[in-house]
DNA sequence: TCTGGGGTCCTAGGACCC
DNA sequence: TCTGGGGTCCTAGGACCC
């Protein structure tokens, strides 16, 4: 059988980088981009990483260094951000017959069939093409497995010497494993805190070590999962490329509050909302749930003040797509949940038990109608176009609420330059 | 004052059946 | 006093990913 061959093409510092493109004076200079609600850093230009600013931290932590340093600061955009990734991804699918969409900012290649020559020229050309049409910088990383793509992608994008490529096909065993000897364990992809911490303890450090470890031994503590990253670092392929992005199996929606809810009104209007959200997510895939979940909660990091969380599960006895049934339940769910006297802070959905929405079977004791159900759908349907042209919640249900306040804060937005006729980008 | 959101897979253990 | 064994299905929890 053939070697197997990937690619992994990466955008480097995605959101920032989108950012960067309408913003061309940030150029060189320190950048973020925060969470929902302005919460944490979810992406960092290199600038700002020298600061000291790391993924996932809190903004209020860092304030003072983002003043002193006056490092710019963006809420995140991420109708921008899937816009300019499905740019990249039309971009990438130019150089494979079978790619993988992999996340907002990463795709695999099947390199397998291709027969190239060299491949390192092959990556720089899929890096150049891309910020030709693009402005965003990406690194590619070519490997026989997925993991050790990923692991060539990290040293290209970290060693200025590679200039954002690394083919390790090209290089022998010996030099491969000089290079996993000087990368830390928790480098690897699969491996994360817990494992490696771990993995720490019984002496394993770097991922040469890794590599060598004892497949068994390996399986016992770390499952399946940990034997297939061993042999994928062997360069054996486990994990295989699939280019056909899968149903989704459950789909949530949850969120943050801008601010604290005390109220059941207010609190079933959020979870309305998410619901229709999620619905609508349900139904782009051509899909019905007949398991719907909710959640609320308090604000877990205010340890003085009484917390209180809450999930309810209520399985429904046809699946359904159809928003105002769900919201039913979910407003059911909340009510039988909610406690007065606590100040509520997050609150979400999850739609699970997934089935193809042609799969519906009319009901043996005559309780539901195929008729009603494809009434619905109709419905929905239209709902969801008029959405899509003219903008989210042009049509909603009076229990989502008109004003909604309690909706996240996005202080430092940029505008939808590629998305809304109104936001263009305007040179004068 | 201020701490994100949305997924996947695997395993263990209990319920239940024959 | 003795008190099977094997299979399947479901769920909860824990690990991981971006």
């Amino acid at each position: 059988m053939r070697k197997k061959l990937f690619a992994l093409v990466d955008c480097n510092n995605f959101y920032v980088s989108c950012e960067r493109v309408f913003h061309a004076h940030l150029a060189h200079t320190p950048v973020i981009v925060m969470s929902n609600n302005d919460g944490c850093i979810v992406a960092r230009s290199n600038e700002s990483k020298k600061f000291g600013l790391k993924m996932g931290q809190p903004v209020f932590e860092v304030e003072e260094i983002i003043k002193a340093h006056h490092i710019q600061v963006f809420s995140s955009n991420y109708s921008l951000y899937a816009d300019m990734s499905d740019r990249v991804m039309k971009i990438l699918a130019e150089f494979s017959p079978r790619l993988e969409i992999y996340s907002i900012d990463e795709a695999w290649l099947d390199l397998t069939p291709l027969s190239l020559p060299d491949l390192t020229s092959f990556g720089r050309q899929i890096k150049s093409r891309v910020y030709q049409f693009t402005s965003l910088p990406v690194s590619v990383g070519i490997a026989p497995s997925k993991t050790l793509a990923k692991i060539a992608h990290e040293i290209a994008k970290k060693h200025n010497a590679y200039a954002g490529v690394l083919d390790l096909t090209a290089l022998s065993e010996q030099d491969v494993d000089q290079l996993l000897e000087a990368l830390p364990v928790d480098e690897v992809w699969g491996i994360g805190m817990q494992y490696a911490k771990w993995l720490r303890e019984q002496g394993i450090c770097t991922v040469k070590e890794l590599k060598y470890a004892d497949e068994a031994w390996i399986r016992k503590h770390l499952t399946v999962v940990g034997q297939r990253t061993v042999l994928e670092l062997r360069g054996i392929a486990c994990i295989p490329l699939e280019p056909e992005p899968n149903a989704k199996k459950g789909i949530m929606t949850a969120k943050t509050f801008g601010r604290e809810i005390k109220s059941q009104e207010e609190l079933e209007e959020a979870v309305a909302n998410y619901i229709a959200r999620a619905a609508e997510k349900l139904r782009s895939q051509h899909s019905l749930c007949s398991s719907i979940s909710v959640f609320i909660q308090t604000n877990r990091f205010k340890k003085d003040v009484p917390q209180y969380s809450a999930s309810l599960t209520r399985h429904l006895p046809i699946p359904t797509a159809f928003t105002p049934d769900l919201i039913k339940q979910a407003r059911e769910a909340v009510r039988a949940m909610y406690r007065p006297g606590y100040g509520y802070r997050k609150a979400g959905v999850y739609l699970s038990k997934i089935v193809p929405d042609e799969n519906l079977q009319p009901d043996l004791f005559g309780g539901f109608s195929l008729d009603v159900h494809y009434k619905q759908m109709r419905l929905m349907a239209i709902v969801d176009v008029i959405n899509k042209v003219y903008g989210r919640d042009t049509l909603f249900l009076a229990v989502q609420g008109i004003t909604r306040t309690w909706k996240m804060r996005q202080f430092k937005l940029s505008p939808h330059y590629t998305t809304r006729w109104d936001e263009l980008l305007s040179v004068t």
